[in-house]
DNA sequence: GTGTTGCGATGCAATTTTTGCACATCCCTT
DNA sequence: AAGGGATGTGCAAAAATTGCATCGCAACAC
């Protein structure tokens, strides 16, 4: 898009935070990049960035504009995903942003369902933790996020919460694993795997841990879910998991993926279900294919979960 | 703007619906401009413009594309609203949509004020009636619309209501003159000018005499109140008008602003109160010289209608 | 029919803009 | 004090844009 060369320069240069690093990454050179940035600075009537000597940094204007820069790249792109729409194909680009839990099983499937009625439409996800999702929707870098904690920041539209209860892992011959229901002071004296403490699994665990004044063996932190499943294969250990982190087989019992690996769920009592949020940035509008593909997302999950699910 | 070149093209063409008009608009050759159009639907991928004997028009792609155009372009000038506003300075342009009433007296000394406070700012001032003023918004022409009339669209963003009565202007020497109130049945046998029928003026006035079944001699129809006001220096009739189209007096009195015509309240039973609407489009994020112009107006109104303010 | 008019599209030469190179300048680090 | 890495600038080469003349097409007038 020739008229968005100029704007596209200026969000990697503030990405960056350097001139040249930027017009290595655009292919062009540093005194071109310059050039076009001051040629931005003067039509605006005021600088962007500032000038440090380790390169440079946007400066209050500057964060308005990149931030308009941003909404409108993000705009162009459903423009562009709406007029490929009128003929008909469904082509676009769908970013979404994820927990490690939703990425494993849930969203492998979702976006294969999509790809498949859609194969026009490219898809980019990443995993984050934290808080790092509700930025990168305010930074326009993804268009949907899904987020098993409590919902910080004020811009994030929540188009559904599906409730999710912890459900605790262990190999099949654990003395534990014959229960329908795991209590949390069962668990204490057998060695614990806990995600990492960003994790939501995490901060509910502990906060139970803490309220009931007791305390875990824990002897390994991940966050790889894959990692720490796995592992259980070779240690009598507990995991800890969400639902949409696991399988669900035919008769409709959560299960885990791997063979020799069960899933019991946890007292609600002890551990209380977190919540899962998946949503997008307030304010925009959503290209069509992300739209469509959030109503799949929320559809699935109201399947699965139909009692847990609110919108 | 350079970036903006090729849309600011674009939204002309749609306008003028022709290359060379437009070209001519632009100061640039038909041909330049062709191809200009010709890259941004290849880099598209689909035409933008239907290409007829007459000239073009736009399609449906076109529409998107051009719609997302103008909401571009007026972020950028709040964005650059917003940027000037960093230093101090409040600059900025505001456009306002109005119908003749409060372009007579309240919006001059509106301008005016906030002029004093704010001499970068300029203004653009519309007249308009009936729904080109909602119109005029969804097509980013204008930033703030004042609507004597219910409103029909539902992208119209309504920051302030305001209930106005209707009064009754007539020479000082008219029979009518001595009454405080004035009811409808009294208007009868008088001769009548009324605002044209677009003004909600008139579609109260109407509805109101259908409903009791009576009928106006009226004989003069106009869209400029200053004309029907004047008019009445010369002849013994009877006009309508609301109060944000006239002025007050020291003691809190609605009076016409012109010498020897004077303004009587309508009684309320025989003619409902009309409804001002002000407001913008719904969705956009105002520039910050339009967010504060638009706080003073609400602010003054509330101040000379305290009753009768509905946010 | 036929000529005329007004429309958008296109080939080609002139012009303007953008780019890359070499180098200046500044500032922190060592 | 010197070195390295950053942004800014002069100048020639390269690329994009523009204007002119012209084409093809459809509608209108006579």
């Amino acid at each position: 898009m020739r008229f968005m060369t100029n704007l596209r320069f200026i969000d990697t240069v503030a990405r960056e935070r350097s001139i040249r690093k930027a017009a290595d990454k655009l292919a062009i050179t540093s005194t071109a990049l310059n050039r076009r940035i001051l040629q931005v600075e003067d039509e605006i009537g005021q600088p962007l960035f500032e000038r440090l000597p380790s390169g440079v940094r946007l400066n209050t204007a500057g964060e308005i504009f990149v931030q308009h820069i941003r909404s409108q790249m993000a705009d162009l792109a459903r423009v562009q995903s709406q007029i490929a729409d009128l003929s008909g194909i469904r082509r676009g680009h769908i970013r979404i942003a994820s927990g490690a839990d939703a990425l494993r099983y849930f969203l492998p499937e979702m976006v294969a369902t999509y790809r498949r009625d859609h194969p026009a439409v490219t898809f980019e996800l990443t995993r984050c933790h934290g808080d790092i999702g509700e930025a990168s929707l305010l930074s326009m870098d993804t268009d949907i996020a899904l987020n098993f904690a409590p919902v910080k920041a004020s811009h994030f539209q929540v188009m559904a919460t599906v409730k999710q209860q912890i459900y605790c892992l262990m190999n099949e011959g654990h003395p534990l694993a014959k229960r329908d229901v795991i209590r949390l002071r069962d668990c204490i004296g057998h060695p614990a795997i806990l995600p990492s403490t960003q994790s939501g699994i995490r901060q509910l665990v502990d906060s139970a841990l803490i309220r009931r004044n007791l305390e875990l063996s824990t002897f390994l932190e991940s966050d790889s879910f894959e990692f720490m499943q796995n592992y259980l294969l070779y240690e009598e250990a507990l995991s800890f998991q969400i639902p949409i982190g696991l399988t669900t087989t035919a008769d409709g019992t959560v299960a885990s993926g791997v063979a020799g690996i069960v899933a019991r769920p946890v007292d609600l009592v002890d551990v209380p279900a977190g919540v899962m949020h998946i949503g997008y940035l307030k304010g925009r509008v959503l290209p069509v294919a992300v739209a469509k593909f959030l109503d799949d997302v929320i559809q699935q999950v109201q399947k699965r979960y139909p009692e847990d699910v609110g919108l």
